[in-house]
DNA sequence: AGCACGCCGACT
DNA sequence: GTCGGCGTGCTC
């Protein structure tokens, strides 16, 4: 076995495939599959995987792997094998498959630099500055400084050469430790022995105070007994103390306590809903459970009380929470239960802080991982259970590329090993609940509030009528009136605003003219921050006009409800209450989203007003009322979803009030209170909400009847995109079957992003065995023109955004 | 994706 | 006659 099959760092078609490396002497035996290598490929160097070891390769002219860059392998059997899967099901690169499922800190970053090869002085007098500090220059310095030409010279010369080097973006981090040199029986000898050298005597009387053997950082010791670091050299000169570079953890919740909890006694309906997961936890049986619990009916101690199962066999759990409900309450109640086993993974962590997180699992010093998305890829191998939490959120959909489905990798996974998948919502998604309806997952209901509490009272307010009567504010009366009760009663108030489809435009009061982007074909949103507008999509900046740009006129102003501009007219209406925004803005800095929670749970404000980011786990007692501004912002948006994802929300948000002993009331203000996703989510009808929009979906041709793959290609020149469009989509028609409805091509919700235009084609289909195959031929049919000439294509299998 | 190789226009 | 433009094809 010594020739290695890997898969290089070359994000193209042509490439995606292993190449065949021999193994030099000295690795033979050590570099195993899962392993990352620095190989040359042409005359580069670049990282690659191995994938697989043989005897024999095709090729003759074999190169040698250049060096290992991992000690054991970063990716086991059953995730190399996931790649694999990857790459056929969302048709991406291996290498993406494989980059995607570590760390981002272990990617590869490459250096090209050019380095002496003789005497300095064989250099042009002009060149030798460059060379002078250490014999090396940087392509891009050199490139900057207008140089390559020369350089070029002086490589032909042979009295340069290029290296290019692949280089380890993740660092461990390292502290200076030290410790006795000798036994710690001798310590008051050898202290005698210092005469009145008084801080190296300090020094040692303090190691002497600890136990034996004990490893302190220099930054303990200099602040315990006020020594400098200058004696702590000199005492390891001497050969008393030994320094050493000891690898620490960056922890993100270091300095924190977690108070511990104990299991709660279960309700009998959680008692009936855990039964048959602890059941297959015990058998080390694969099943996929949909456990559908009302919001506040406890399915988190389920999860827990399961893990703990699970941990007691000596196995492993993976916890899949959204990202915005990644919150600090939500870590707590892992941590508190599981202390040190838990590792958490989110986006608010450092890339070097994701990358310790992730060897803590590597090395099983961590049994339970709590994480968004990626978590789902932890490198356990001995799993017992995954669990994906509001497994309706879009958000466990990647939507670059590979565009995998956490849930369809955590099934995956739990086949693999046998172990039970928990997908938990209180609003399952569309095509989840009728898969528990088929019988292909297990359905778990759990009805019924934890603490016997009712569902909040819903008022639907229609804002047309409150029009009508004169009512011009984004607060109808009926709202208003019961934020001004909750003051006087000092309760709470949370006011949600569904931004998304609803942001700030500009727009002229005379003629409707909407300012929009020059570069894609959306609306520049208004920025109060920067008093400027800005596009969404490709960072465009402009600014406000005082005229309208068509027709002169100088009443152009801005649209829209952004959580600045009802904060504003909040202040005015009340100026005495104390209100806590949160969106994008006040929560972008790290920790803030906490400290604004935290201080809304302290009662340092009635109101707390925000977006999206709300509607998930906040779990207050004081909060008696919800209102939510505007219900159907989102309900017409092009997404055959929309329905599904307003209803979703609005029974979300609405399971915020009265969680606890005081009851709850939810306002929703709305434009369509007729509509169906507005009327039943009122009624929290979850039931009766499924079958209506089944019936629409059915009608429609989308999931759950059918599945869609949707392909979207983009070009500068629309009339060669449009040629290309309808070639591509003649083709996919030709290969799949009669019964498969290829829809397009057509200009896509948003025909053009950064001067690119975009048409799309939407395949629908029951069974379609040919799609994979034809997608990929069509891939590589493309490929010639996708690198000269700037053609993008991007195929989106069960994509879960349309735009 | 890079990079080398290779074949045609404007310069010393 | 050379420098340098970017089209083409390869990378174990």
């Amino acid at each position: 076995m010594n020739i290695a099959s890997v898969i290089v760092d070359v994000p193209a078609m042509k490439i995606d495939r292993p190449f065949d490396y021999l193994i030099p002497e000295q690795w033979i035996g050590r570099i195993k599959p899962g392993m990352r290598v620095v190989v040359p490929f042409g005359p580069r160097k670049i990282q690659g995987f191995v994938v697989e070891l043989k005897e024999e390769a095709e090729v003759s002219k074999l190169k040698a792997i250049h060096e290992p860059m991992d000690l054991i392998p970063v990716l086991n059997r059953e995730l190399l094998e996931l790649g694999h899967w990857m790459t056929d099901k969302t048709l991406c690169f291996k290498i993406s498959a494989f980059q995607s499922m570590l760390p981002a800190a272990m990617k590869a970053k490459y250096e090209k630099i050019f380095v002496l090869r003789n005497d300095l002085t064989f250099l042009p007098l002009d060149l030798q500055p460059y060379f002078e500090r250490n014999g090396r220059l940087y392509w891009k310095t050199a490139e900057a400084e207008n140089l390559l030409t020369l350089l070029q010279k002086q490589v032909d010369n042979r009295n340069l050469e290029v290296v290019y080097n692949v280089k380890a973006k993740g660092k461990k981090k390292t502290v200076r430790k030290y410790y006795l040199a000798f036994d710690k029986a001798k310590i008051e000898e050898i202290k005698e022995s210092l005469g009145n050298a008084v801080k190296q005597r300090e020094v040692l009387e303090y190691f002497a105070s600890l136990e034996a053997g004990a490893r302190l950082a220099s930054k303990d010791i200099v602040e315990s007994i006020g020594v400098s670091s200058s004696t702590l050299k000199t005492l390891v000169e001497k050969g008393l103390i030994i320094e050493k570079q000891e690898e620490i953890y960056r922890d993100p919740y270091e300095n924190r306590n977690f108070a511990q909890t104990k299991p709660f006694q279960l309700t009998s309906l959680q008692e009936q809903a855990i039964k048959p997961i602890l059941h297959n936890v015990e058998e080390n049986s694969f099943k996929t459970f949909l456990l559908y619990g009302v919001t506040g009916s406890g399915k988190t101690e389920i999860y827990l009380q399961s893990i703990q199962r699970v941990l007691e066999k000596g196995k492993e759990a993976i916890v899949l929470v959204p990202e915005i409900s990644l919150t600090p309450q939500m870590v707590n109640r892992f941590k508190g239960r599981f202390g040190n086993e838990v590792a958490v993974m989110h986006s608010g962590l450092s890339i070097g802080e994701k990358y310790d997180e992730w060897r803590k699992i590597q090395r099983k010093e961590v049994k339970v991982v709590v994480g968004a998305r990626s978590a789902i890829f932890a490198p356990f191998e001995n799993i017992g259970i995954i669990i994906i939490d509001e497994e309706h959120e879009t958000s466990y959909k990647q939507e670059e590329n590979p565009r995998y489905h956490a849930r369809d990798v955590a099934i995956y996974r739990g086949q693999y090993h046998q172990c039970p998948v928990i997908l938990g919502s209180a609003t399952p998604s569309l095509e989840s609940f009728a898969r528990s309806q088929k019988g292909v997952y297990q359905l778990l209901t759990i009805n019924k509030r934890m603490n016997a509490g009712e569902m909040p009272p819903v008022t639907i307010v229609d804002m047309r009528e409150e029009l009508r009567k004169g009512n011009r504010s984004m607060f109808s009366v009926d709202l208003f009136e019961k934020i001004q009760d909750r003051m006087e009663k000092k309760e709470q108030t949370v006011l949600f605003l569904n931004r998304r489809g609803h942001s700030s435009f500009v727009m002229c009061r005379d003629c409707g003219f909407v300012l929009q982007c020059p570069h894609c074909d959306i609306s520049l949103t208004y920025h109060r921050f920067s008093n400027g507008m800005k596009c969404h999509y490709c960072g465009y900046e402009d600014v406000v006009p005082k005229t309208c740009p068509e027709c002169e006129s100088e009443h152009i102003r801005y649209f829209g409800t952004g959580t600045q501009k009802v904060e504003e007219e909040l202040t005015k209406l009340l100026p005495e209450a104390r209100i806590i925004r949160m969106d994008v803005d006040t929560t972008s800095r790290k920790g803030s989203h906490e400290k604004l929670l935290k201080a809304f749970g302290d009662g340092k404000a009635d109101i707390l007003l925000g977006t999206q980011m709300i509607a998930k786990g906040l779990d207050f007692p004081n909060i008696t009322l919800v209102g939510v501004l505007s219900a159907d912002t989102m309900l017409h948006l092009p997404d055959f979803r929309a329905a599904e994802k307003t209803f979703q929300l609005l029974t979300q948000v609405s399971g915020r009030a009265g969680r606890h002993k005081l009851p709850g009331e939810v306002v929703i203000q709305t434009y369509t209170p007729e509509h169906y996703s507005v009327e039943l989510a009122a009624d929290q009808d979850y039931d009766r909400f499924y079958e209506r929009e089944m019936m629409m979906r059915k009608m429609g041709s989308y999931p759950p009847f059918y599945y869609i793959t949707l392909i979207t290609v983009s070009h500068e020149d629309l009339l060669k995109l449009v040629n290309i469009a309808e070639k591509m989509t003649d083709f996919i028609k030709a290969r799949l079957s009669p019964q498969t409805i290829t829809l397009g091509p057509v200009a896509s919700p948003i025909p053009r992003i950064k001067n690119r235009y975009r048409y799309q084609c939407l395949v629908k289909y029951k069974r379609e065995p040919n799609l994979e195959a034809t997608l990929k031929t069509l891939l590589e049919q493309y490929e010639k023109q996708y690198t000269s000439e700037g053609l993008s294509i991007s195929i989106d299998v069960n994509p879960y955004m349309m735009m």
